[in-house]
DNA sequence: TGGGCGATTCGCT
DNA sequence: GCGAATCGCCCAC
């Protein structure tokens, strides 16, 4: 029977513009619970939005790291949100998991989500945390080692991008990264970004 | 379908 | 003190 591969800390050691796109498609397990990623931001640290912009603080030392460990933090005093840490050690590079298709363990997220809709478990990053049980105390855990399991996909999928969400610098960059078509994820993408301002 | 708002913690100025 | 890589609820259109 064929194994999934699993990704090793390998996969992180590239530039987070590549690592991204990369990650839609990938499985992420927490303790045996989760689903395919199907939405993903990129940040640098030379991206205005990112938290490592202003330099290393006890709170993001975890993205000064070497890549493939978890980076957790929590949003707006309710909510964590996990990211992949990329690059080389001192890059400061991370990508934030914003949404999953849940396929494994559904009903311990449905349980830890106290609500019973699939498609809005895990389509955000905070819901995703919740979902998996994902906190604080599993900032800086290498990705590749249990708790985290990461499954490479099995086979092509398309792409979409976008600008992110959520954020008031750099905002308009493209480097929010989602599974075409997806019903799994925190908003839409816009594949026809036609302008729709009016000629006068 | 989309905008406004409150909740609530904590890092950093 | 300020404001944030969010969420869920309410409301209007």
């Amino acid at each position: 029977m064929l194994v999934p591969r699993k990704l090793t800390r390998a996969f992180f050691d590239r530039s987070v513009h590549e690592v991204a796109p990369e990650l839609i498609g990938v499985t992420l397990l927490f303790n045996g619970v989760g689903g395919v990623i199907t939405e993903v931001e990129a940040y640098h640290h030379t991206d205005p939005a990112a938290h490592s912009f202003n330099g290393q603080t006890p709170r993001n030392a975890v993205m000064f790291g070497p890549p493939g460990f978890a980076y957790v933090y929590r949003s707006y005093g309710i909510h964590w949100c996990v990211n992949a840490v990329c690059e080389r050690e001192g890059s400061a590079s991370a990508v934030l998991i914003r949404a999953l298709q849940p396929t494994v363990g559904v009903a311990a997220m449905k349980r830890r989500r106290g609500m019973d809709d699939e498609r809005l478990l895990c389509s955000g990053p905070g819901r995703l945390c919740e979902a998996l049980g994902i906190t604080r105390a599993h900032d800086g855990l290498p990705l590749d080692r249990a708790p985290f399991e990461l499954r490479a996909r099995a086979e092509a999928v398309d792409i979409v991008s976008g600008p992110r969400i959520g954020i008031t610098k750099a905002a308009d960059l493209p480097w929010r990264y989602g599974l075409k078509g997806s019903r799994y994820l925190s908003k839409p993408f816009r594949e026809h970004p036609i302008p729709r301002k009016r000629a006068r």
